[in-house]
DNA sequence: GGAATATGATTAACATGTTAAATGAAATCT
DNA sequence: AGATTTCATTTAACATGTTAATCATATTCC
């Protein structure tokens, strides 16, 4: 039988003096509110989105990056794992267990470049396809109804902007990486 | 010595024949397009700005998570560890495992609520405070670059849409979740 | 008060993210 | 040609994401 709330809760109690950070000039000011966490809102917002999908694509057995696999194998006819991994936005290593994992389960086809024997070539077989076509159904529903809710217009002013962000920060530099492990680094920037 | 380019690469080939995909009335309509996904647009987001910070935070053996953490902790005397959970956005299982290693490092202290002992309370040490004004000044140099290259306003904007998207999708129904595996959902919506 | 149920937190198991190192093959240099 | 360097991919090691199961404590019901 159910049970109640058990109790008020009482949670958090507010630290009585906020943390502060020593600016260059010597001056102390409130560190930024954290819930403003730009990587936060992109997580939480990311995970608002995912959360729809993952029941469905569980159903066959699939993982998130599994389906961005399939659905980049899908456009082409052959791809090279180096696009690939473009291609799904995946780092080398998790592409590689998981082509190893797909390949397994008969769902893409491998064989390497004749001329260079480095290069790996990937398709996607035809159960592959098959289980697309099993998924993309509800999948495209699902994106359906979000472009609904949320609104055509504002989810592409939304994409806008998330590669404008990219954008202005792809030729940021990245900190001097300076090659040490625990060096003092306050004074940079 | 430096080597040049090897080849023209030949890369990737694209498919002959489009995936399609049977909608429910029983016509074909293309997918769409795989570059536009949001999940996926939302993720390359989050890792240009991510990039950034990995740096700062390797150098003091900070992962995200542990920042998320320690910030979360910065802004309050004591919290229990679900209210952390929801606040550093991270599920049990994760916490977990973080508030262990952070406790082993002295950068946390943790004791039970008396009234209830399956709550935990969770508190930074003076240590961990030491650790993030370490940390925090770097990391606000680096967001306030990118607040310059974005623009504030269209910073803000971009938070503004992020929250009202989790906002829509929250009260979006999740796929039946029908209890069964290998079901065909495809009539499903 | 004791059985049944609910709750908070942890543990388990497996997949991925992330960085470093290793492996195998190709290109460059001499 | 042989040594060296570069490149594509994989493997290794460790941290986290994710779901299910477990454990201890609390609550509810009888």
């Amino acid at each position: 039988m159910p049970v109640k709330t058990p109790a008020p809760r009482g949670g958090v109690r507010q630290r009585k003096v906020a943390a502060r950070v020593e600016q260059s000039g010597g001056r102390a000011a409130p560190m930024r509110e954290f819930s403003r966490s730009l990587p936060m809102a992109l997580l939480r917002a990311r995970e608002a989105v995912m959360r729809h999908f993952r029941a469905s694509l569980r159903k066959h057995a699939l993982t998130e990056q599994q389906w961005r696999i399939l659905r980049a194998l899908a456009g082409v006819d052959t791809i090279e794992v180096t696009e690939l991994a473009r291609s799904a936005y995946l780092l080398g290593p998790s592409l590689s267990r998981i082509l190893r994992d797909l390949e397994q389960r008969g769902l893409i086809e491998r064989r390497s470049v004749k001329t260079d024997l480095r290069r790996g070539l990937v398709s996607i077989s035809a159960e592959g396809l098959r289980l697309i076509e099993a998924v993309a159904p509800s999948s495209e529903a699902i994106y359906a109804e979000m472009t609904r809710r949320y609104g055509a217009d504002r989810l592409a002013a939304l994409h806008e902007m998330l590669s404008a962000l990219e954008a202005s920060l792809a030729d940021m530099p990245l900190p001097g990486n300076g090659h040490l492990k625990d060096e003092d680094d306050d004074a940079s920037l």
